[in-house]
DNA sequence: ATAGTTGCAAAGGCTTTGCGTGCTT
DNA sequence: AAGCACGCAAAGCCTTTGCAACTAT
């Protein structure tokens, strides 16, 4: 993961804190050419200060709790129109609802721990040239792809994983 | 495809259609222990004869052309039956509605066009060796998964393709 | 006979939408 | 100024469920 920068604001106090700093979401926004009202503003930065994969109620709750400014309708039109802008994408860990992930984070996947809900995300060179070529043998070009793990905690792997534990890798909760 | 007997009934008629012969599905049901009922037994004749991805609607559609002694909300609850005892896997290749896979025709995955909604399954041991070995690195043992390509048909590789084939893999056309 | 199943219609959960008002460009 | 975005509440999907009648074991 190269892209992660800590979430945690260093830069100086602003006067306007919407105007502040444009949120990496934003700049996209901004970038596809869409009008910026302050309820996108919002909902770019709590998208662009997610670390796990929101559903568009959290993302509500997240949003009215730093402005408040917001419809739950509105959110679900800019979630719409973000992933079809290709910022965000639209993933399901089952539940019924959508989750959303951010697409300028790169490419990676998911594990998720059936037992606790815990989510992990991966990424593997390998797997990604794999699915080129199945794609390929197919006579197909590579658009989109889905690939989630549902695993159990395996008490030995678990362990022998801790040894290889060095280049630690992202592995949060998420809700579910 | 091995296991793909042609649709057509060509056993000599028997006297009574329901109890004829049972169907791949209805024996899998009748192995875990289900009740089986006349709508069940229906239903899990459907499924047996399908060879894509239905929602339940089509479901629903077959079953009244078949017999239409159905309700909409009894293959609801037969499909969610079905899944829980892992006869069917649910699906979802977007569209909101859920599509249903019976779980014994072997590991596969899908390829779908997104121009078409064409449907290719496919099968690849190296990966499954790869996800298999992914989910050990975490300490995790693959208990589920999920693998959807989404691609659109490339004219340069498709030339490739058509000379190659030669072994053709299952691809039909499915509804969305 | 009994526990489980079905149909029907109503309800539920998530998401979208019509419409009048308000704001960005 | 003109068009697009917003909020609100109503409506739309797909799916589940309460209830009374029925059926497989």
């Amino acid at each position: 993961m190269d892209h992660a920068s800590p979430t945690s604001a260093k830069a100086p106090p602003r006067k306007d804190p919407q105007k502040a700093d444009p949120t990496r979401i934003e700049r996209l926004c901004i970038e596809r050419g869409l009008k910026m009202t302050g309820q996108r503003r919002l909902i770019a930065r709590v998208l662009s200060e997610a670390e796990d994969h929101p559903d568009v109620e959290e993302l509500y709750r997240r949003a009215i709790a730093l402005d408040s400014k917001v419809s739950i309708a509105t959110v679900y039109r800019t979630v719409r129109l973000l992933e079809e802008k290709g910022i965000l994408e639209r993933r399901d860990f089952g539940g019924g609802r959508s989750r959303y992930d951010p697409a300028d984070r790169g490419q990676h996947h998911h594990l998720i721990d059936i037992e606790t809900g815990t989510v992990i995300e991966f990424e593997d060179e390998e797997y990604e040239r794999l699915v080129q070529s199945i794609a390929a043998r197919y006579g197909f070009t590579l658009v989109q792809q889905r690939l989630e793990l549902f695993g159990r905690k395996d008490p030995a792997l678990a362990a022998a994983e801790a040894k290889r534990r060095s280049a630690a890798p992202a592995s949060k909760k998420d809700g579910e």
